[in-house]
DNA sequence: TAGAGTAGTTTATAATATAAACCAAATTAT
DNA sequence: ATAATTTGGTTTATATTATAAACTACTCTA
């Protein structure tokens, strides 16, 4: 019935990254920033955590002089992210019984 | 895009136990317990929670001899919970553009 | 070259979840 | 009768987590 759900896309700010980088295939840290509206201090940890976690991959190149810290979401971020929402499915669907 | 999501719903035993509740109308301490898998010290405070924001009715009784902890959604828990499945939405539906 | 802006990281703190420890009453075993 | 066990929880201590504040480094502009 209440299947566990995966803590590390239990959060709002992390779930909000995978899902933007589901729907971009690849963004930008400012980019995600401002979507999210999360402060950089907090974006940066929970990016380490999803990309320790093999969620998502970041790849840090230069725009010009500019660093960018490009977010790209993996296979295995992308399988967790479908069995995370199939699991919250269990909680969601209300069986008016 | 992504709303914020109550924290006191975004949490996996509170809200299994709204869900269940939801479905049940009506559940006494030990079966949201067993149904939930949550430990009783876990639950109780989780509740308790629930409680305090208003989100469910706790009553207590007795059954026989035996206490028993009643509870029950209230209408502004239905709605904290369809708010919260409303912009939930916005994070799982992943537009592929 | 001083100040402001951009792009982040590190770290300290506050909030949260969770289980362990505990309490009280009832039931069962000796 | 009384000791152990079970039932039905609550309280409290701890571990984890989320989050913002503080910081670093580099660039751009006046």
């Amino acid at each position: 019935m209440f299947k566990p759900l995966d803590p590390l896309l239990h959060s709002e700010l992390r779930l909000a990254v995978m899902s933007l980088l589901i729907s971009t295939e690849e963004a930008e840290f400012p980019y995600i920033k401002e979507q999210t509206g999360a402060t950089a201090g907090n974006l940066s940890v929970q990016i380490d955590k999803l990309s320790a976690a093999g969620y998502i991959e970041v790849e840090k190149t230069f725009k010009g002089k500019k660093p960018c810290t490009l977010c790209r979401i993996t296979p295995a971020g992308l399988k967790a992210f479908e069995e995370y929402v199939e699991s919250l499915k269990g909680y969601l669907e209300v069986t008016s019984k």
